[in-house]
DNA sequence: CCTAGACATCGACGCCTGTCGATGTCTAGG
DNA sequence: CCTAGACATCGACAGGCGTCGATGTCTAGG
């Protein structure tokens, strides 16, 4: 765990590994198209799209994008969820995790503000296959 | 279950239902940027994104688009997987009734294809927050 | 130093999910 | 009709995940 999916999210659309290569060991594949995705690739992008296939999740990065200067705290989203304090900061270290919020501690508070185009990049690796 | 998000795939992009209406319950929100999505809309994009957020299914889906003519049968995906035939019949069908994939039967064979543009609405849904 | 408040962490509970072997269903071919 | 094969479904098991209350940690302010 410890945030490493956040190094893989950038790499995920820049396409590093070798493509191709665990598709068709039989001789029913004639490869004519192109190649499939990498097994790490695949497990990489999944774990990234598992931690947006939540609704409360979703909701969050979406509430934290909408509210006033692109950031909020706990406190701001507790009440509107319906959800307890602790399963709010839950959700929100699996978002830190896999790259897509930002927390930053002024005072008592915790501010947490989406990363600029991590969404984007997901959603363009998701595009390619 | 049986097939609803297929509807669900099509009308996410198009953005149907109204937003903004569960967000900043307190007084806490100015609302000065954009509002937030809603909470079933949450949790249609949530349930598809479960649908992609594994490994197997991601090279599924990766595996058939890559394939002689766009499709495959369940016997030419088992063995690349390393998975029993029905394992890969679960996975199939999770990605059948998300609206990502069509089944044909042809014979004894059942052939599995890729909606088109299914990943890309997916996509343009998710970067739309 | 002590209190109050915001947040993180822990432990536990119930539910969901990925996986398999066993079995059912359907089609092609004799 | 009967067999063989491809695929779907079922039941069961282990592991993961979302949720909560309880507790720990840190900062601000007296």
């Amino acid at each position: 765990m410890s945030r490493v999916a956040v190094v893989t999210l950038v790499d995920l659309p820049l396409t590093s590994g070798p493509r191709g290569a665990a598709c068709c060991i039989g001789d029913s594949c004639a490869s004519i198209t192109r190649a499939a995705v990498t097994e790490a690739g695949a497990r990489d992008l999944a774990a990234v799209l598992k931690a947006l296939a939540d609704p409360v999740r979703l909701r969050l990065v979406s509430m934290i994008a909408a509210h006033e200067g692109g950031e909020a705290c706990v406190c701001d989203l507790t009440e509107p969820l319906g959800l307890s304090q602790p399963t709010v900061s839950h959700h929100l270290k699996v978002l830190l995790d896999a790259g897509f919020l930002t927390r930053t501690r002024r005072g008592t508070w915790a501010y947490y503000a989406l990363v600029p185009g991590s969404l984007d990049a997901v959603a363009a690796t998701l595009a390619t296959v």
